[in-house]
RNA sequence: GGGGAUUUAGCUCAGCUGGUUAGAGCGCUACGCUCACAUCGUAGAGGCCGUAGGUUCGAGUCCUAUAAUCCCCA
């Protein structure tokens, strides 16, 4: 064996083991408790970067440790087809390679063309997920757009339209004049920008003077259809019903009043843009205003813009405002913060158009969805963003789905050219339903992609067909992702399941933050930090990278990527990889299944380690049924390293290594065999290759750690045992320290002798040969209290004195100071035990378990105090 | 404008239902290649737990206010 692992050299090698055995595949076991996780589906334009890799840890974890319990685990791999940026790559493919538009294609052909793309690049990011160890169920993979989730699709919109909660109609709705297509309300993102707001003047018709508005856009001006007020504004109530002329189109329009208007914004007047602006579009529709278009989908002005037309919408803004300061109309311009929309692909400025799109009608639907939430039937973790999902929830608009892309699913919507009939089909219809006329045709539009993914937990599982994956798998138990799809995935998807499955579609949601790179910043393309996780498991190996992730993050909070820390944990693997090798050094001619522990003498060491083994197994085990693997992780690397490894292997060498007899290096082989399986089997989800590769080297193994079962904590205690073992711990530590003080060589042996009373001594005397093989000591003696050795160093631990003869090193002011030091803060601790006792409140009021703490404290310190009194005293004569 | 998060050792972070002598990793100091491991070991230095109040026998942990940074929504 190597003396520094190599994760390559066993990754592939397992992970193809796992596969070619089918430890994936889950089948449907009825009657058996079942868990089921389906993947946030990657877009297939993505890569995989850092944040995938975690989002996919925490399911694998949770799933190896669920298939380990024995339960019936799936977890459902796949994809999603990612209309408008998948139908952007492509496009943009197109142009540089071939130097064509998707119209130079048409339709049908681009639409082939992209699933050709598909087929070459789509499935390599999960591909990449096999890398990470990711225990996916690969004979289960879907896709959004494939047959079945298309087939759910086109049922879920037919069902939805039937019953009237799909609708179309003209609204105001987010036009990305880039993408060319609309947005629904969350695909917009509002960046504050720093803007102005322009004051002009529109002159009354009857030429009596002018009034003031205040505006940021003023190229809508085109399109006014009114000025409005608030009917509470006293200032222009006697305006009301009065007429001004819009300027540069001399447009005459009415002064109006609203409650949308706000007194203290600009001037308190508005212009009124029915066309190019959401409330404006409301005000329009109460006061049955005009809609004149004056800004196209090309974000150009129009024909309606007269002289404007045909300009950029920005270039247009700088004509007018020129315009309009030569007519003198324009008062002042002051600068202004307001708060821009953006499309969240391409951060376009989102021009809000009126257009025929559909929409889901939402208000019925969320109904189920809140409840669950406020009920606890469903449960975020951390609790905190059930707050947010409710507040989104409880002031949504409807849904607009239509999307102007040709890459998704086409809309199953049909429009008879002779009968006038609109008609939906889950089947393509040959011919009207209503007349039979064969003059149909089929809406252009495609769906947003949400609108799949909002039903990926069911149509993954076979949905519309009711099959034996669903009624066993659905709902599935916890959906794992970053919060920032909580509305755009998961609120959908509630949403969905309960109205088609009449039920939740998983019971938890696991929410996990942000991967930041090492300054804090958000990773990202043009910054150019962002972390390759294939390069991380190149550079520490799959393991390190999955812990790095996990350890020491609390649910919900961003992380940093920090090489240091990755560094730590492939150490880690390094240390639990020689702590291997030892063991197996000395467990070769061992046979797990000619003893137990029954029929062996335990050591008190033994008995140490394998109730610190049960505390982290029970700790682990509670920790991840709270999702809080973070914390579990640390249990188990504390527990490796600083318990078993620090401590443990150190102990077991003599015995080991035959010195202390047959019998006890027996029992040695076996707390050994027995607790290195089980801890590994404990770290199996964390760390899946190396316990795989280790477990399977050990005596007794079965066909892999991945079915082995979880272990589970049993009611092993032996709490005297841990005492002694920590006194002897405590004794060796002082002993070493000492000796570190005092420069002593680390390979000489030293004389020592404790003193104390035969109580205190009892549990040191018992593992005196542990004592002095670990604190170095040849010549050990046991004594009475009694005087101070003379030229001695001492120390006191509890009751104990230690006195070490090192002649030649002992400098009696040095050792006075040190003994001074000591007792300081000796007593401080005594002190403060002391004035909690002395508290009545305390001793009525707190818990009993938590005074009885307190009274050994004290009682401990007291005769550590006692004891260094007596030193300084004899030191001092 | 509304909501939320963060603030703990030089750096990056844990600390679960209030009871620890406040922890880890990295970095730092000293010593050590002792037969699993120098990707290591042993010992050590380093923290008025953002600030001010409050609740409590007891607060890093709960409440109120406040500052700074960040996020979401409007």
């Amino acid at each position: 064996m190597a003396k520094t692992y190599d994760p390559k050299k066993v990754e592939d090698k397992w992970y193809s083991y796992w596969e070619e055995k089918g430890f994936f595949h889950a089948e449907v076991e009825k009657g058996k408790e079942s868990f089921c996780i389906v993947i946030p589906p990657p877009n297939i334009t993505g890569e995989l970067h850092i944040g995938h890799a975690l989002d996919n840890t925490y399911q694998d974890i949770l799933v190896r440790w669920k298939r380990m319990q024995g339960v019936n685990t799936l977890w459902v791999p796949g994809t999603d087809h990612a209309g408008i940026a998948t139908q952007a790559r492509v496009e943009d493919h197109l142009r540089t390679t071939e130097g064509k538009t998707r119209h130079d294609l048409g339709r049908d052909q681009f639409i082939e063309r992209t699933w050709a793309w598909k087929e070459k690049y789509g499935n390599q990011i999960l591909y990449q997920l096999k890398k990470l160890g990711a225990s996916l169920d690969w004979e289960r993979e879907r896709f959004t757009m494939d047959e079945g989730c298309s087939r759910a699709v086109r049922t879920v919109f037919v069902r939805l339209f039937e019953k009237g909660l799909i609708y179309q109609g003209n609204y105001n709705v987010n036009w990305c004049p880039n993408c060319s297509t609309t947005l629904s309300d969350i695909e917009v993102e509002h960046e504050k920008e720093k803007g102005k707001l322009y004051h002009l003047k529109y002159p009354f018709a009857d030429q009596s003077g002018f009034i003031q508005i205040a505006t940021t856009r003023p190229e809508t001006m085109l399109g006014d259809t009114a000025v409005a007020i608030n009917p509470e504004d006293q200032r222009y109530k006697h305006l009301l019903g009065k007429k001004v002329v819009v300027p540069l189109v001399n447009r005459e329009v009415p002064i109006i009043a609203d409650d949308y208007v706000d007194k203290e914004f600009g001037t308190g007047m508005v212009k009124v843009t029915p066309a190019h602006d959401p409330n404006d579009f409301e005000i329009g529709l109460r006061h049955n205003l005009p809609q004149i278009q004056v800004i196209g989908l090309d974000a150009k002005m129009t024909e309606e813009a007269g002289p404007y037309s045909q300009m950029d919408r920005y270039d247009c803004r700088r004509k007018i405002v020129a315009d309009l300061k030569e007519l003198g109309l324009l008062v002042k311009v002051d600068a202004h913060e307001h708060a821009v929309g953006q499309c969240y692909r391409c951060h376009t400025v989102v021009e809000p158009l009126i257009s025929k799109q559909w929409f889901v009608k939402m208000d019925t639907l969320t109904k189920p969805a809140i409840a669950a939430v406020e009920s606890g039937e469903i449960k975020f973790v951390p609790e905190r963003f059930s707050k947010q999902y409710l507040h989104w929830m409880e002031n949504l608009r409807d849904w607009c789905i239509s999307r102007q892309l040709w890459w998704g699913h086409r809309i199953p919507v049909w429009y008879c050219r002779d009968c006038g009939k609109t008609f939906a089909s889950v089947e393509d219809p040959s011919q009207c339903l209503q007349c039979g006329s064969n003059r149909i045709e089929q809406d252009p539009d495609v769906l947003d992609t949400w609108f799949s993914s909002a039903l990926w937990p069911f149509s993954v599982l076979g949905w519309p067909e009711k099959t034996p994956e669903l009624e066993h798998f659905y709902p599935t138990n916890v959906l794992v992702t970053g919060f920032d799809i909580i509305f755009f995935w998961v609120a959908r998807m509630i949403v969905m399941g309960y109205e088609f499955m009449g039920e939740k579609p998983f019971g938890d949601v696991l929410i996990h933050g942000l991967v930041r790179d090492a300054q804090g910043r958000k990773m990202s393309k043009s910054l150019g930090n962002g972390v390759d996780p294939l390069d991380a498991i190149e550079e520490y190996g799959a393991d390190a990278l999955r812990m790095n992730l996990v350890i020491g993050v609390s649910p919900g909070n961003d992380l940093r990527f920090v090489p240091e820390k990755a560094e730590a944990y492939r150490n880690f693997a390094n240390k639990i990889w020689n702590a291997s090798r030892f063991a197996l050094m000395h467990l070769k001619d061992f046979d797990p299944e000619e003893h137990s522990f029954d029929s062996l003498e335990l050591s008190t060491a033994d008995n140490w380690i394998l109730s610190r083994y049960q505390f982290a197994a029970a700790e682990l085990t509670r920790l991840m049924e709270r999702y809080d693997m973070g914390e579990g992780a640390r249990v188990l690397y504390n527990f490796i390293w600083s318990e078993l490894c620090d401590w443990y292997l150190e102990l077991s060498k003599p015995r080991l290594y035959g010195r202390r007899g047959e019998k006890a290096r027996q029992a040695a082989q076996y707390v050994l065999w027995y607790v290195f399986k089980h801890t590994m089997q404990l770290l199996h989800p964390y760390m899946p290759f190396i316990t795989e590769e280790i477990w399977q080297s050990l005596p007794k193994h079965g066909p892999s750690i991945m079915v082995a079962p979880w272990p589970e904590p049993t009611e092993f205690a032996a709490p005297d045992q841990e005492r002694a073992m920590e006194e002897v711990m405590a004794a060796v530590t002082a002993v070493r320290a000492v000796r570190s003080e005092k420069n002593v060589a680390p390979g000489r042996k030293i004389t020592a002798i404790f003193q104390g009373n035969a109580e205190d001594l009892g549990g040191l005397k018992a593992n005196e040969g542990d004592i002095r093989n670990l604190a170095g000591i040849g010549d050990l003696t046991f004594q009475e209290p009694g005087k101070k050795p003379a030229k001695s160093v001492s120390t006191v631990v509890g009751g104990i004195s230690i006195f070490l003869p090192l002649a030649g090193l002992v400098d009696l002011k040095e050792e006075m100071q040190r003994i001074k030091r000591e007792l300081e803060n000796a007593q401080k601790e005594l002190q403060r035990a002391e004035q909690k006792l002395a508290n009545e409140d305390f001793i009525t009021k707190a818990p009993k378990r938590v005074v009885e703490k307190e009274r050994q404290k004290r009682e401990a310190y007291s005769s550590t105090v006692k004891q260094l009194l007596k030193l300084l005293q004899e030191m001092q004569n």
